[in-house]
DNA sequence: TTGGAAAGTCAACAAGGCTGACATAAACTG
DNA sequence: CAGTTTATGTCAGCCTTGTTGACTTTCCAA
């Protein structure tokens, strides 16, 4: 076991980092395990429901940025229009999502929680918060900033730019 | 925007953590994205060969624990046998995977990579440790830290027995 | 030795990805 | 104004991967 890897150089400047393949597997197991738990809560409570993460995803997204267009999710969330579409459908048959005809740009439907959706969002997210406080509060906020440094780290550029967008601000 | 969330206390003893709802959006978005990133790079390769995320869930951990039965593989992956018996059947029709009967009791499967399936593996690894080692290297060993730290506290106690038995000895 | 539990397989269904083709309306452009 | 592009929606069909139910083989314990 622990094969030992060469060719590793060069932290932030602070340091050298050693990595060893067997480290990096660890990482990506972390990975895999806590974002099972980090699903874990939500999709219990969208089953009582008949939703999936499909659902939640774009319920989540709706309710940060209020009055988004379809357009704008599609490229947040990296999927089909008719994979979306068809959710979105639902939620709207539902009454979960207000779907408007924008006003500059006709073309455009700009998209809203109703208060049956809001109180949805309300339910999801409170149980992912309460999940995400409890680890960061186990963890320590040296911790919780190295999470967040790595995982800004892990994603796609283009990703990156819709995390950053989300904030109140820079930072 | 910013709402103050009360009812914040307790670090692991070296400070308060005052977590506002927005703060942890911000964790969960990054959990969200970073996790696209993550897949990305295997995604791309299982294209190629026309498997999904499933089948590289299934190698991932046979090259981890070679010999280990279904039963067990099962309650890594939290599906149900049947779900993992169809990714399996086409990974020993493929010849990626060996799958012995058992010889203590010949009700197990006990499951092997072949050089082909070891082969997948390593390039599957390689990139998905490409992207975690640059990640861990721009983020500095401090963030590595909290990363796991973070990682281990979202996880389902079951899971989290599951990671900490993964690795060489304890820690 | 026999009945239940456990491991694994086969069949069928559903959610939610995907592609491709096409429709409509609005906006833009020469 | 004609033609093109953009934003959105829809239909049809396919694939992966989850689900439940029914079944076989094997093991073990009463």
């Amino acid at each position: 076991m622990a094969d030992r890897n060469a060719a590793n150089l060069m932290g932030r400047g602070e340091s050298l980092l050693f990595l060893t393949d067997d480290q990096l597997r660890r990482g990506i197991e972390a990975m895999f395990f806590a974002y099972r738990g980090f699903t874990a809560d939500p999709d219990r409570i969208l089953q009582e429901y008949g939703y999936g993460r499909a659902h939640h995803r774009a319920i989540h997204f709706i309710n940060r940025s209020p009055g988004t267009t379809v357009n704008n999710l599609l490229s947040i969330l990296g999927v089909t229009k008719q994979s979306l579409n068809r959710v979105l459908r639902t939620l709207v048959e539902d009454g979960l999502v207000d779907s408007r005809v924008g006003t500059r740009d006709k073309r455009e439907r700009h998209l809203h929680l109703t208060e049956k959706g809001a109180a949805l969002e309300r339910a999801l997210s409170e149980a992912q918060r309460n999940r995400m406080r409890d680890a960061f509060r186990a963890a320590g906020p040296e911790a919780v900033a190295g999470f967040r440094a790595v995982l800004e780290q892990m994603m796609d550029p283009d990703m990156k730019r819709h995390y950053l967008d989300g904030g109140d601000g820079p930072r």
